[in-house]
DNA sequence: CTGAAAGCGCTTACAG
DNA sequence: CTGAAAGCGCTTACAG
């Protein structure tokens, strides 16, 4: 371990004191032009690189910003952590990242990393918290420096990023309506999860705009994933009175709607239309091309990003958006055609 | 700002100096029953939660583990980062994230992370560093704290994880040839990339040792990414003479390869066999679901945290290991087939 | 087993 | 524009 030089050993050869070489990083336009180019100088001779953690105890920031995943192994996340980042790096910022279930599991209580210097903020990804979480949270009092993305609670108050979730699943119904498609099943979420309800919800309600039918069995319980999907394929064929379109509210549910399909010999979309949501990257190579409603995730990571980073700069001010809502948009592809 | 409780608090409630209170939190065994409870009590009052800014910068250490990936929005790394992130959280460590991108284009060195008390140490999961870089990193006195892991640096001297990337090959094409295929064709990582090397070194060389034809055109440059994989489809189909069977560098190559085919009207594995490597989630959901060669992520992530933290924790030891290198497993599902 | 005291490396009011 | 000094909240040799 060799020992890296201080602020001190920049003030002994730049001859001032460590405060000036303090000032002078920090605030460079505060002193003379003269110690400007002395410490810098120094700076340079010396190698030095300013101590974090130091500097994080003394102004009682962490400069870290800890985003909360319910799944790191779960891909769709990845693009939202590009854009989080991006906005941090920035900043001078670090991105700490870490699963609900790991943290939980440990013992820890979330509030932790707010409370030991460790973060001095958090974007949590995950609208499945428990109740007694979520309450621990907003009592806590640092809830002003936590905000959801993606997902959020109903019934909190914490401030959110979101998509459309309402707009793009009318997007999605009116999509197939318009290609002639009167019989519309759904595949949701998970159970309590806040986008399944949501997209369900708007799901029923764009059908009944619609006059359209909607038999009990054609709401098909899933859970994002790609299982989930199979499983109600497998539902779907069991149907007496089959729809000939189906929205699965994410694009995994599709996939995997449309590959056990395929292995019952159905074809997508001479057989059912079939469309997701999310427009994930694999969605445009799948075959077929899936049809699906695009969220651009790296946009929900920097917005999430910056109205954070604004909560953590400047805690006392009003801060005009409380929730985000960023837009949706249809992407058309080959897993949808008209009903013939 | 709601001023949390220090030690000195606890101190206070408990009747004890603030030496105790440290020694009781950290090492309990060394004072007295008696005075365990009444800190332990006094905590418990005051809601005591240690600053880990104040610790880190007393002990020398942040407690923090920077991963460098190559990209954010790769979800091959997911898995990795689970693994990574359950090792460390069980030793009270956190992990750190960035990007070799963003974290080079801010004008940071990759050894600031270290230098400055960011981090105690560093998993690069991108072989794709400059040359200078690496230079860099090698001569920082904080070099015994850099691991690779997946990818590494051939002609450095970092210890590294990694999985059996010869062998899956050799398996790989055993697989093909056991199906009776005596033309097969490669579609490679990026150019430069030290397992698109390795994987084709091996793929030439198995196919040697057995004796098989293989022509120039039968290597198709790639670089892993479904759209390489869509092009490298193009290449096979414009060849006079095309082999039966086509092993690919990734499952995403192998994925879009697949994907390209079927717009062409080209059945797999009925027209070519084609298997990819990796064995991400999808490939199993895929159509057809797709043979590979299956790298245990979460293993490599933890192998290599545990192998950073022993280094961090005993950094005067000799580490026994200095390269793991991880199974793999012929995963066969149908986009293989003999040939007939 | 316990306490007094030093010190990790910064930043920042305060005074000049 | 600059410096002396205090202090952020811990840990740890040292002494008893």
């Amino acid at each position: 371990m060799v020992k890296t030089s201080t602020l001190q050993d920049v003030a002994r050869v730049a001859k001032v004191s460590t405060a000036t070489v303090s000032r002078t990083l920090s605030n460079p336009d505060v002193v003379s032009e003269s110690t400007r180019r002395r410490v810098s100088e120094a700076v340079k001779v010396t190698g030095y690189r300013i101590n974090r953690a130091a500097r994080n105890l003394r102004t009682q920031r962490s400069h870290s910003v800890l985003v909360l995943l319910p799944d790191l192994a779960n891909p769709f996340f990845s693009t939202i952590l590009e854009g989080i980042s991006r906005i941090l790096s920035r900043q001078g910022y670090s991105m700490l990242i870490a699963s609900t279930k790991q943290v939980l599991d440990s013992g820890d209580r979330l509030t932790d990393y707010l409370d030991d210097a460790r973060a001095d903020g958090m974007i949590i990804l995950d609208g499945g918290l428990d109740p007694d979480v979520v309450e621990m949270l907003e009592n806590a009092p640092q809830s002003k420096r936590v905000l959801f993305a993606c997902e959020w609670i109903d019934g909190a108050n914490f401030p959110s990023v979101r998509c459309q979730n309402r707009q793009g699943t009318r997007t999605a119904v009116d999509h197939l309506y318009d290609l002639g498609h009167r019989k519309i099943a759904h595949v949701t979420g998970p159970e309590g999860n806040v986008l399944m309800h949501t997209r369900k919800d708007a799901f029923v309600t764009e059908l009944g705009k619609l006059n359209l039918e909607l038999k009990p069995e054609w709401i098909i319980a899933g859970d994002f994933s790609l299982a989930a999907g199979c499983q109600a394929a497998q539902a779907w064929i069991t149907l007496d009175d089959r729809p000939t379109a189906v929205f699965c509210a994410s694009d995994q549910l599709a996939m995997g709607f449309i590959a056990e399909l395929s292995r019952y010999s159905f074809k997508v979309p001479n057989d059912v239309s079939v469309m997701g949501f999310d427009d994930i990257d694999l969605a445009e190579q799948f075959i077929p091309p899936l049809t699906s409603i695009r969220q651009d995730r790296l946009m929900i990571g920097e917005t999430a990003a910056k109205m954070l980073m604004e909560r953590i700069l400047a805690p006392n001010e009003e801060h005009s958006v409380h929730a985000a809502v960023l837009p949706v948009s249809l992407v058309v592809r080959e897993s949808t055609a008209s009903l013939n």
